[in-house]
RNA sequence: GGAGGGGUGGGAGAGUGGCUAAAUCCAGCAGACUGUAAAUCUGCCCGUCUCAGACGUACGGUGGUUCGAAUCCACCCCCCUCCA
């Protein structure tokens, strides 16, 4: 079932996926390399509605679509709104609370605008599509549907796949509802291949087995060879899970994790990361990117820096890109208060009163408290213009250059006091 | 329905009447060293505050015993195993 990556691909598609470092499972590789270099495929990746954006870790499998559409093929990017309903239970070791239907619509109306950053939508043979499995799980009749599908899923089949094992094996009890995730998720890719000729589900190398069921019941309702794509489960090279971090996820959506932010996630990666993530999360040639892959010792900074350049202007522009990187450079580079930090604003008859320094540290969300911040001082954490604060203080005039103050947590974290 | 076992801080996991805001490990945060990296060493790590201290919460839930309970008792809820 599974192929051999052939490392001489005819279609554009897999030669860039492959070179790219997206390919870790298929169903039948050679042949879907045929089909993309002779024919237009349509392809989709489904995405859980469960929080109110996408984060970091999704962004791979956004890539592949980016990809799909621009070797010449057509992206479905399909919200869970049905499937998140029922919760997957891939992974997971106990089940999840169930979202109410108004949150997860307002979730999926929240996370749809990062996909138009990657994909051109329209009306086009190329043109990518947004389309909501609720639209049509919600309706299956249960008798029905089990007599039309119930029949192509058996119990010992079903017991073999990981999502279940891990359960079975845990002794963690697996409820009939979520059991039933795998047949909602094939039955997608059944009614996506009715309704768009779609012919290649891909995904995270965990969905495997829910793919793959998709890619039978297809083959056996509708008579037709469709095929199962995964990447590589993305970890960093400390092992943690991609698009996390210290404060919890690394949201797409902007009003959730700023630009300067994202780029600073991107900045911040180790170095061992840095060849894989230029070519999976930029669009740079590969030439370029093994170039930059190449940098040993403190040159890679500057792959660091392209790397965070290139990601956020995928996600959030090119302007925003170059913003954050120059904000960036004056404030690590310099040493220089810079505009795009988080800013908090005071009065100047405040100051004059006495404004303790903490309550900034506050306004600007660089501590979540102050007796988080007096620990803080006592590390010798927190700084007023770089100099570290020996122990509580009031903010005075004196600290103000130009109409503004630099305080900052640790050496990575600032943000900006106002005077206005 | 019956018999056993179990529910502790973000996770794992000690603790069986006061010395326990609760060992240890992981994760997290910060300091030093660096390259806004890694590794290493150090400090912090329930919350708030007037922070070498104080107060408030906390060991599934509710009551109770006790000067004092995560630890003992009763009832309830949930989970696991075996039996029916």
């Amino acid at each position: 079932m599974t192929s051999e990556v052939n490392t001489s691909f005819k279609s554009d598609l897999l030669c860039v996926l492959h070179e790219r470092g997206f390919i870790h499972q298929a169903t039948n590789l050679d042949e879907l390399d045929a089909r993309a270099s002779r024919q237009t495929l349509t392809g989709y990746i489904g995405f859980d509605a469960t929080a109110r954006s996408l984060h970091a870790g999704s962004l791979i499998q956004i890539m592949m679509l980016y990809w799909l559409q621009q070797t010449g093929h057509r992206p479905i990017a399909l919200m869970g709104g049905g499937t998140t309903k029922v919760g997957d239970p891939t992974g997971k070791d106990a089940q999840r609370a169930l979202l109410s239907d108004a949150d997860i619509a307002s979730n999926i109306a929240s996370i749809k605008g990062v996909f138009e950053k990657f994909l051109r939508f329209g009306s086009g043979p190329q043109d990518a599509i947004m389309a909501d499995n609720d639209e049509w799980l919600s309706k299956l009749g249960y008798v029905e549907f089990l007599r039309d599908y119930g029949t192509h899923f058996t119990i010992n089949r079903m017991l073999t796949f990981d999502s279940v094992k891990l359960r079975l094996e845990r002794e963690s009890p697996m409820t009939f509802l979520e059991f039933n995730y795998m047949l909602m998720q094939a039955y997608d890719f059944h009614e996506l291949y009715r309704r768009h000729g779609c012919t290649l589900q891909m995904g995270g190398s965990d969905q495997w087995g829910n793919i793959v069921n998709g890619v039978e019941l297809v083959r056996r309702k509708d008579g037709a060879e469709v095929f199962g794509l995964t990447t590589p489960l993305l970890t960093t090279a400390a092992g943690k899970k991609m698009g996390k971090t210290e404060g919890g996820a690394v949201w797409l959506n902007a009003d959730m994790f700023s630009p300067y932010d994202y780029w600073q996630y991107w900045r911040n990666a180790e170095d061992a990361d840095v060849p894989t993530l230029l070519a999976r999360f930029t669009v740079l040639p590969m030439s370029e990117v093994r170039r930059l892959a190449a940098l040993a010792g403190a040159e890679i900074n500057e792959a660091k820096k392209v790397l965070a350049n290139e990601a956020t202007a995928l996600l959030h522009g090119r302007k925003a890109a170059d913003d954050a990187a120059e904000t960036a450079r004056k404030t690590f580079e310099e040493g220089a208060s810079a505009e795009g930090l988080p800013t908090a604003t005071i009065s100047t008859e405040a100051v004059a009163a006495g404004a303790p320094l903490l309550e900034q540290f506050l306004a600007t969300g660089l501590i979540a408290s102050k007796g988080e911040g007096r620990r803080h001082i006592a590390a010798g954490a927190l700084k007023v213009n770089d100099v570290p604060l020996a122990e509580e203080r009031l903010l005075t005039a004196a600290d103000f250059v130009d109409g503004a103050a630099k305080i900052s947590i640790g050496k990575k974290k600032h943000a900006l006091v106002r005077i206005g």
